[in-house]
DNA sequence: CCTCCATATTGACAACTGTCGATGCAGTGC
DNA sequence: GCACTGCATCGACAGTTGTCAATATGGAGG
């Protein structure tokens, strides 16, 4: 990464009027709370998420695999979900029953939300 | 705000126990929210974000700028943030200075976060 | 066993995204 | 006028993402 690591300038006489030095977050919590909102970002994500969050407790996938894509992909996108740490699911039988992780979005007060 | 109202899925005997048939977001809400979660899904933007919202007030373009990516990289994430209804700019003199619009996180508490 | 059924995985593709260097543009100061 | 500075835009590139059809997997029931 060649790019310009230093381009802090430390002493930096901007010039400016920086009355506002904010600090803001680190880099690696910006890495891993970007990650949570990458997994949200996408309508059908979303809605799925909603769909299973709002629900309370598990839900089976043929009940929330209405959302106007191909079965293969909603699939992946509950694959995406459950790799971000929103939600987990467990076979039982012929289904497989989804739930939301309770706290996952808390890094997502942090923001101001 | 508009969480669901419509979503009514159908009869569907599934066959699978639904005992929780959640409503979810409608899917123009979920188009709506899902841009602002990619707005703040890349670590980049979130730091750019976080510091200009933690701020509370205005802050200059170069008290930002030092995220370890370009310059133009720079003001290409915040006009993504600024696209996004986020936050607002202004020209003033020789620097341009950013702050955060109230209230543009408030779809995020639908979620549940 | 063999056939359904529900879900997951694979492979492939177009579309989008983050990044940079080069350039443009508006103000400031000489 | 001219040069300089801060920021935005452009053009190009590699990497990622969402999507589907095809296929695989794994349990249920004959």
């Amino acid at each position: 990464m060649p790019l310009a690591e230093n381009l802090a300038a430390p002493p930096q006489a901007t010039g400016c009027d920086d009355s506002c030095a904010a600090p803001g977050m680190t880099a690696d919590a910006s890495e891993q709370t970007a990650g949570l909102f990458k997994a949200l970002s996408d309508p059908v994500r979303l809605r799925l998420y909603s769909r299973i969050a709002a629900c309370g407790g598990e839900i089976c996938v043929c009940d929330i695999s209405d959302v106007g894509v191909s079965q293969p992909t909603v699939s992946h996108h509950l694959r995406k979900l459950r790799d971000a740490g929103l939600i987990d699911c467990e076979r039982r039988g012929t289904w497989v029953y989804y739930w939301a992780i309770p706290g996952a979005l808390a890094p997502l007060k942090d923001i101001g939300a």
